[in-house]
This record gives C-alpha cells, structure tokens and sequence, in this order.
RNA sequence: GGGCGGUUAGCUCAGCUGGUUAGAGCGCCUGCCUUACAAGCAGGAAGUCGGGGGUUCGAGUCCCUCACUGCCCA
C-alpha cells in the first residue's frame, strides 16, 4: 500500500526524523549570494540565547514566531536567511565553571586565568550546544552553517576594533565611580542586571553627637536615619536642607562620627529631602551613589570600609573582618549600649540583586570602565524618530525613547575571566594606558615595557551589541568580504521579549548605527542613517504565563517545560498553541487544554489525509490516476465545475489572503485562527462530507467526474499544506512526502510556493455555498427539535423564490446526503401540520409524524420573537433618525433597511408559528 | 514617586482608521461508534463589552473621570 498510515497521528513517531532531515539536508542555508540582485533579502537574527541556558516556554514562542515568518518569507520567494548563535554569558558560564571547580576541590584562583579559561572552552565544547540542540529538534529553520558564537575569533576581532574606535573617539573612560557590586560574583554589573526587590527592614535613628570648636561634646546631638548603620564607618559628613528650620542653628558645626569617633561636618545641600526620616542624612560616599554624588560636590573624601566580597575591611577598625550583615548587627547592638540609637522604625525599602545569582548588590566605589553614551544615544533616537525602525506594537517606542532619553553612561568592565579581556596596558612606569587593536610590547607613550594588560573583561551585552554587524563580518569588510554585507545589513526584522529592550535591543541600534556607517553602500557612496540600523523593523512579544496567568517561576515550581509539552503533544501542536495565542503586546497564559485541541487539528489533518489516500489508491484500483506534480500551484476550479469545487476554491483563496496579510501585520493569532477555521470548519466538515457523492469507484461511475473531484481534492489539500507549513511543519512534510509518495520534485515542502494573496475568489460560488449550507444546517436543527432519530431519513417541504430554488436545485443531493433528508419537495406554502423554520431566504418544514413538543417550541419561538423585536426597536430607532439618515454613509442605511425588513418577515413568521400551536397542555 | 498597559461569554482571548442586531477556541448541556477522524460528528445554552460622565446621527471602539489589576523605571 503507497499510502498506509496509522489512524491516529502520533508526532512522536515522525517529528525526531524530519528535524533531522532538514539539519542534515541543511536545507536553509543561506550562502553568501553572488548576484548582486536577485530576491529581496529577508534577514532575521536570532536573538542569542545564554549558552550556559536550556529552552524555555519564552525561546519556544520567540522562535515559533521567527520560524513562521522566515518559513512564509522564504515560501513567498523572498532570500530568507535565520542567523542562529549563542552568546558567551560571562558571569553565568563563570559561575558554571566553578561550581564545577569546587566540586573538584580547586578554585579559580588556584588554577589560575589561563587554565580557567581553558576550562570554560571546554565546558562550553561540551555543554554549550544543549539550547541549539533543543531548537533543532524543534525544526527552527535556521542556517546552521553560519551559527556564530560571540567569543569567536571573528567576533572578537570585532569586539576589540569597537572598544578601540570608541577609546579613539574619547567616548570611552576610566574611572572610580560607585557601581553595582556583586559580593558573590565580584565584579561589577550594570544598572540593568541589578533587579530591585521590596523588602521589609528598619530605618534606624543614630544620634550624632555634636562638638564645639573647641572639639568638645555640647551635649546636643542631630539624629540621622538609615537603613544600612553599617556603612556608618565609612561617613564623612552629614547633609541637611539649607532651609529646614529644625537644624538652622547648626549650619557650620560638626559631629562626632560614633564608633569611628572621626570628625566629621555638617553640610548644606538641597538634595536632602526634609520629610525623610529626620531630615539629617549620613553621607557614604563610598557607598551610596547619592551620597557619591554628594561628595563630588562638597569635595568630600570617600573612605570605603568595605572589600569586594562585602566584608568590613582595616577602615571599619574593632569591625574589620565582619560581614555586612554581622556587622549591621554589631554596629546596632553598640550604639544602643551607648545610648546613641534614638529609634528603630519599620521601613520597606528596595534593596538591589544581582539578576544572575540574587546576591544583594553592594554599591561600591570602584574603578571601572566605561562607555560615554550621550553620543550613541542620539543616533539611535533618530533611528526611531525618523521611522528607520519601526516597532510593534507600537508603544514601546515610547518604552524605548524614555529609556534612552535618561540613559546613563554604561559600566563595560566585568571582574571576571571569561569574556573579552579589555585591550588596554597599564604602564607601571609612566601609568598611563596603551588601547591598541595589536598587542603592544611597549607602552605608547614613554616606550617602557613595563606594561601589564588590564584584567577585566567586557560586558557580554558589549559583544552581542555588535553581533548585526559584526556577523557580517564588519569590522573586516572588503571588497572580496562584502556581498553578506550587502545583501543582508540591515536585517529585516528582530524578534524579541521586553526584557531585553534595553539590554540588547537599544544596545544593538546605538553599535550598529554607530559602527555600520564606516562601511559604505555597494555602490561606494556614504551610509546614510537610514541604512545604518542594525534592524528595520522590531516586534516584541508578551511573556509566556501559566494556565492561571500566574508568572512561570522556579520558586514557585509552574514551570513549563517545553520540551516535556512537545514529547506529550508533538512540536506543531505546541508551535500552533503559542501562535494561535500571540496576540501583539498580550501575554499568553499557556493552557495545555488549547494544545490538546490542537493536537487534535493535527489529528484531524492525518485523517483528511488518510481519507484522501485512501481514495488515491481506490482510484488507482479502478484505473484513475492523478499526478501530484501536475497540481497547480493556485488551485483553480473551472466555471462549469460543481459549486462544492468553485466554493472550496474559492474559500482557499480568500483564507490565503487573509493569513498572508495577517502575517505582514505580526498577526499570528488571526493567521492561524483562519487556516484553522478553513481546514477544519471549511475543507473537513463540508468540502470533504460534499465530494464523497462524488467518489464513486463502481464500474457505473462517471470517470471523468470521479478524476475532476479527485484533482480538485488533491490540489486543495496540497495546497493547504503549503498554507498551513509555516505553521505546522513537521506534519506538513510528512503529509507532503507521502501526497507524493516519497518522490516531490522539491526536497521540502518548506522549498515550495506559499499560496499568494492573488488567488481569486468566486463570491457568487461562496453566496450559494451559504444558501446550501443554511438549509442543511436548518434542517439538521428541526430535525433534532422536533426528535428525529438520527439514522431516519426524512422528507422536508422548502418555499423559497424561483431563483433560489435555481440556485439550489442542482445540489439537492448534497442536501439529502448531509441533513438526511429522503426527499425534497419545493412548496408554494408549508403544510400547516408541520412545525416551521423561517430563514430571510426560506421557510422550511421536515415531514415527520412525531407530535411537537409544545412548551420547547413555545419557548424557542418566544426567544426568537424577542430577539426580533428588539432589532426590530433599535433599527427603528436609527431609522427614525434624521442625522442617521443624512448622515450615515448611504450603504450602513441600506444595510439597515434591508435587515429590517427581513427581520419584520420573520418576526411575523414567528408570531405567525407560535399562534399556530396547539393552545392546550402549555406545560407539556 | 514617574511612565506604559489591561478590564468583552465559565476560562483564555479577538474585535483594524467609530457604522447594520458583539466573535473564536476551550469548557458546559443534549443526541449519535454515520465505513477519514470518539483526539470524532450533529445540535444547543451562555455576554446590559469594569462603574460614571461626555463627544457623535451612531461608542466595545474616541475623550474625561473613578475603581480594580499588571508591567517598566527611580
């Protein structure tokens, strides 16, 4: 048998061998083009996940949403090309690596950087492919031949040359500034990766007490109020508002500092707020980014009391040694034996964590480095501004213009060892730093050789900011290197989550209109802005919740796991879930209920399929053959054709307009809610119940016609799955290869022709389509009503004009067969006996001697009366309004007129119907 | 504290620039193993579109306001 497949499709057996095929095929690969025209380009970058990361719901919907749109671009002819890659993720693959060190009994510092950084290659050899073998099994159609990853030799020759250009240009600078320290992972992070918490503390009340000229205790003290007493050690002053009347008298007086016993002074600043705490504030500058700030203009001295893993250092004096918190403690319990603690009050303040591990975040006075970013900033604002890219949906523009326009500059420097090493050298000589693209030997201003390279990496955001340019190989663009560059920067589109709008997205468009505009255009002259962004266009999805729309966390154990979901349902009906959910800007609350009927459209299509071929091979049996390969392209039925075939044809066409201008507009919800509809409600339900009259293999048949609706069949159903392959593909191909038993012109049905918008469509065939499908479906409802038994035949009476009854008379057969009607009579008035059904076309009455149930009939048509009388009220009320009348566009009056007028005749019907019941027993 | 969303059927969500009497899937109820499919077929019930006010001939859709709720930033 050509076309055996199991009755029920099971994803499992087929999806692990198509996933496969189209890896090793390498059937989406995209080589660097050597024409300069040909095919508009569609490039998407895969946003890098962690490599340190496995798959969750969030990649499934990002990459869902991508694999649609490169698999309908590349369908619909376009030269599409998915970039895939993974990203180094310092601190994440660091913290990796040595965990497994101190499994091992070692650490980093005992194995030292070289043979560190070994490890890390190692592990990342080994583990590091894991989320790209996930996406593989999920049938992303990327071009694997060009996977990136951002330590590549490649990508860090582009990584240097941007530090050095940015250093050259003077927007890159050293410095001691507070950042956001991490005590657990030592190194210091961005505003970005720190996540703020609401947490339940004190704010503790400390008395300062006040001294003399002389240097002597008068007895007063001012009160301040933190909420961390531990970096008391390090004040230098306290700030008061110049104009709060409480402390007037002590401008100019200063304090002894408790515990510490320094002097310290009394400062005037407006930045202090009078309604907190008690208006008196401690200045850290060594540990507060205000209080920095606050120190900076009052040229206060900084003294950190802390070292890099949060322990009080030599300066905390009796405290050295003690953890922040042991200290806090320690500290508290010694002012309160002094007499100096004037209060504890409850206070919710937000307190910063490191996002990777949740370390509380330690501000802290260190030198880093850093990226001047005002300059950058502009450009890509005026990216935006200018419309060069365009984001959907449309309000995180304004989610990104608020961002950008209060940016701050970007902390570069990681303390750690696994990334881009900085390429800077420190002269121990003249101290002066040498940034050089070429490892230099001497130092570039006095000539020593006294240098020693910096020990700080790159932030990894640094690299995968460049990865649209450099991918393409910039910064090394020549003319042999150019044609990727040419035909694929800028990319066509990025598809992403909002957690990492500013994290990468922004980051990519100030690099990538910053570096991009060095290359020029193919033609020589000057990149404009225009052509300088990293990316045209930007769509941003929701998150993936729960069933209860709660946040999926590891805490909280509701986690889905993607790859558990796919095993249990199979990869198309989780992809089908998620697009048929991906609504811009909505989140989606993933319900295992929704796959569960989409698994079950999946089954549906195995069993059109299965009926499909099972007349395939029952036409063979009886001599009729019909090749696959000479299918259209665009399903076509002849005018003369039966009206199932015109419609069906029809409705294909239409359904493929609609999804393709669905998926322009990101719509994937109503794309795939409109092929679903079509396969299911449309194709399976109607079409295929309608053809089987016609699939008659008996000797008496009528070949030609058996063959013309087997044709239609086919090339319906092919098409269909070219329309459906984006978003389906694994049950698409392996339909696909078997419609053409193993031997398709193509090698994938993702190589072929996605239906287009031209199709046309035959309203006429649609509107008597409806007509046929409104009587079936009225009679199937008064047969039920009226207590027909299912597997009866029945006569039903129809008064309907002379050009309807046209219309329908040549498919009465169809009528018979679908509403089991044994015979129709056309009457010029139903039998007053029967019980009716009024439509606007056509009344209609199924002969059957069983008595009416009165009381369901009373009811329903008591319903329906209503039901009418209030359209009948508000047309009216429309109607007889004058401003509707001269205003409203002439065919919403039309419109209304003619409704009116139809439901007036069936409400009279109705009444008509419910004075014709019998008046007795009304309570049945 | 600043900013941005959301509130439509039991649940999850559509509803484009305002236009005829508001839709889908799931769930629910009823009847069917009708030879592709019980992961199915057929029929059915179910919403005063968060509250209030306004603009308009006309508001789920635009404006104001209140309530609830979510997210981002500080």
């Amino acid at each position: 048998m050509p076309h055996d497949l199991p009755k029920a499709y099971d994803p499992t057996a087929i999806e692990d061998h198509w996933a496969a095929y189209w890896v090793r095929e390498n059937l989406f690969a995209q080589p660097t083009p050597t024409d300069a025209g040909g095919p508009e380009p569609f490039t998407i970058l895969l946003p890098p996940p962690n490599v340190t990361g496995r798959l969750h719901m969030g990649h499934m919907l990002n990459q869902t949403e991508m694999d649609i749109l490169t698999r309908w671009r590349r369908m619909s002819g376009r030269r599409a090309l998915w970039l895939p890659g993974t990203d180094h993720a310092g601190i994440a693959t660091q913290m990796m690596v040595e965990r497994q060190l101190v499994s091992e009994g070692t650490t980093r510092q005992q194995l030292g950087r070289e043979a560190f950084v070994d490890r890390a290659w190692e592990w990342r050899r080994e583990y590091g492919g894991a989320i790209l073998d996930q996406m593989k099994r999920l049938g992303a159609s990327v071009d694997w031949s060009r996977e990136y990853f951002t330590m590549d030799e490649r990508l860090s020759v582009a990584v240097r040359e941007a530090f050095v250009k940015l250093h050259e240009q003077g927007l890159i600078y050293r410095g001691a500034y507070i950042v956001n320290w991490c005590p657990r992972c030592q190194t210091a992070i961005s505003d970005l990766e720190v996540v703020h918490d609401e947490h339940k503390g004190h704010l503790w009340e400390i008395r300062y007490p006040i001294i003399d000229d002389a240097g002597k205790e008068t007895g007063e003290f001012l009160t301040v109020a933190t909420t961390r007493p531990e970096t008391m050690l390090g004040d230098v002053a306290v700030a008061i508002h110049p104009e709060d009347e409480r402390y007037t008298h002590l401008h100019g007086k200063k304090l002894r500092l408790p515990l510490v016993n320094r002097i310290i002074p009394i400062l005037l600043d407006e930045w202090v707020s009078r309604d907190f705490g008690t208006g008196a504030v401690k200045v850290t500058p060594a540990h507060d980014p205000n209080d920095f700030a606050l120190g900076q203009r009052h040229d206060l001295p900084s003294i950190n009391v802390m070292d890099e893993t949060a322990h009080i250092n030599v300066e905390g004096g009796p405290y050295a040694g003690l953890d922040r918190y042991a200290a806090r403690k320690q500290v508290v319990h010694d002012l309160e034996a002094q007499g100096l603690l004037a209060g504890i009050k409850d206070h919710t303040n937000n307190v910063g964590h490191c996002d990777r591990c949740k370390t509380v975040v330690e501000p802290r006075l260190s030198m880093q480095w850093f990226v001047k970013i005002q300059p950058l900033a502009d450009k890509a604002i005026a990216a935006v501004k200018e419309g060069h890219i365009r984001f959907t949906p449309e309000m995180y523009a304004k989610t990104y213009f608020e961002w950008m326009n209060n940016i701050h500059d970007w902390c570069i420097s990681r303390q750690l060892w696994w990334g881009h090493r900085i390429p800077a050298w420190h002269c121990a000589t003249c101290r002066k730093v040498t940034v050089a693209r070429v490892d230099p030997t001497v130092c570039a201003h006095c000539g020593s050789d006294k240098i020693t390279q910096e020990t700080d990496v790159l932030d990894t955001w640094f690299s995968s900011g460049l990865l649209p340019v450099s991918v393409f190989g910039w910064p090394n663009i020549t003319a042999e290197t150019r044609a990727d560059f040419d035909a694929f920067y800028p990319t066509s589109l990025l598809v992403t989550g909002f957690d990492i709008l500013f994290f990468w997205v922004a980051r990519m468009i100030m690099l990538g209109c910053w570096f991009a505009g060095d290359v020029p255009m193919p033609d020589g002259s000057p990149r404009s802005l225009e052509d300088s962004v990293p990316f045209k266009q930007v769509y941003i999805h929701a998150l993936v919740r729960d069933a209860n729309r709660e946040k999926m966390s590891k805490t909280k154990g509701n986690v889905i796991d993607p790859i558990e979901i796919v095993k249990q349902y199979g990869t198309d009906a989780v992809r089908f879930t998620l697009a048929s959910m991906a609504s811009p800007g909505t989140d989606i609350a993933f319900n295992v209920a929704r796959t569960e009927g989409y698994r079950a459209f999946a089954n549906k299509i195995w069993n059109a399929a299965r009926f499909i071929f099972m007349n395939i091979d029952k036409a063979a049996e009886a001599g009729i053959r019909v090749d696959p390969n000479q299918l259209p392209v665009l399903p076509m039925a002849g005018a003369d054709a039966p009206l199932e075939d015109r419609w069906i044809v029809a409705d294909f066409h239409s359904t493929a307009s609609k999804v393709n201008r669905s998926l322009e507009d990101y719509r994937y919800d109503d794309a795939a809610n409109t092929i679903y509809q079509f396969f299911w409600g449309s194709f399976c339900d109607w079409y295929l119940e309608i053809v089987k009259l016609r699939l008659d293999f008996k000797e008496t048949a009528d070949t030609e016609q058996t063959k013309a609706a087997l044709t239609i069949l086919l090339s319906v159903f092919e098409a269909s799955l070219r329309l459906l392959s984006p978003f389906m593909p694994f049950i698409t191909e392996e339909l696909w290869h078997a419609l053409y038993e193993g031997a398709p012109k193509k090698r994938s049905i993702a190589l072929t022709t996605y239906p287009p918008t031209q199709g046309v469509v035959e309203v006429s065939a649609q509107m008597d389509m409806e007509l046929l499908q409104s009587l079936i479906v009225e009679t199937r409802a008064q047969r039920k009503e009226i207590g027909v038994e299912e597997k009866t035949a029945s006569p039903i009476e129809i008064r309907m004009d002379a050009a309807r009854r046209e219309r329908l008379s040549p498919n009465l057969a169809i009528v018979e067969k679908l509403a089991r009607v044994s015979e129709v009579r056309f009457v010029d008035a139903i039998s007053a006996s029967l019980a009716k059904r009024h439509t606007a076309e056509f009344d209609l009455a199924v002969v059957y001697e069983r008595t009416i149930d009165v009381p369901a009939e009373r009811e329903r048509l008591t319903k329906d009366i209503a039901k009418y009388e209030k359209g009948l009220a508000a047309a009216a009320r429309q109607l007889g309004n004058e401003g509707f009348i001269a205003k409203a566009p002439a065919h919403i009056v039309e419109g209304l007129k003619k409704q009116e007028t139809e439901t007036r005749l069936l409400l009279e019907k109705a009444q008509a119907a419910l004075s014709a019941l019998p008046q007795t027993n009304s309570k049945g």
